[in-house]
DNA sequence: ATCTTCATGACAACGATTCTCATTCCCGAG
DNA sequence: CTCGGGAATGAGAATCGTTGTCATGAAGAT
């Protein structure tokens, strides 16, 4: 066994074609209830389900990120890649992509602090906007 | 209305007691449903409604704190007064409380530079502790 | 063009959470 | 102490996001 079993296969189709380009559309962060609405207003036609796979293999592959809302929906955005942070406006969902070193560094060194390993966090900052002010 | 309306009432009741006798139990985070186990096991019958009601009573008194798991399920337990993150392992539960006065101004900065007002954000740390590593 | 296999979608199923509403019981007024 | 009103409870139904099922459709290799 030489390769690593690879689950994947990647087949390019029109319904991935279909969310990938209703995903440039959006600035903010939306559910994939959100997402299958806007595909079918672009015209595409892509089941519900579809979406929703889409999507999940899309966070597979570090295309989009993924955020929960306080009632547990999830969240998908299209990203850049490498590790990163949001600051989100809570009215209006525009997004902002925030790095912190600083951050990364105080939470890894608190982990390990108190004999933590493996370490990964999440962080996230909301506000309002001046749109939205 | 001189009054601020008191949406609570706050009854003390045998239930609401022996949930929060169950959360001094625990040392991690967990689900209503686990949460509604440990009461059951601790002889107190409760009802599933009543621990997702209290539960919610007291983290909107916060009494308790609320994370959600990647799969959106919420955990609980309870906390500290004030504001401050957590250190959590993530295979047997144990958590941390942790300050980073250092992150909470970054925040606010990066907030501030981008032109939000109103700023709160999460942040919490996953890893694996010394008894699971 | 053909075939193999993965992808799709309509719908059922699932699981966490919330709602409903008849009943229970806390607690302050009398 | 007793009563009465209203909050609290709980069993089960309902909700809602999400995932599973499986027969059909369509990429892409040969």
């Amino acid at each position: 066994m030489t390769s690593t079993d690879r689950p994947v296969s990647a087949r390019t189709t029109r319904q991935r074609r279909a969310v990938s380009a209703a995903l440039v559309d959006i600035t903010g962060f939306c559910s994939a209830q959100e997402i299958h609405e806007i595909v079918k207003r672009r015209g595409d036609a892509v089941g519900l389900s579809t979406v929703y796979r889409t999507l999940q293999a899309m966070a597979d592959a570090d295309e989009v990120d993924v955020l929960r809302t306080d009632e547990g929906e999830a969240l998908y955005r299209r990203c850049s890649s490498g590790h990163h942070h949001h600051l989100v406006c809570r009215d209006c969902g525009r997004t902002v992509e925030v790095e912190g070193p600083t951050v990364e560094r105080w939470a890894d060194r608190v982990a390990a602090d108190h004999g933590f390993a493996d370490v990964s966090h999440t962080l996230e900052i909301f506000g309002r906007c001046e749109s939205c002010g």
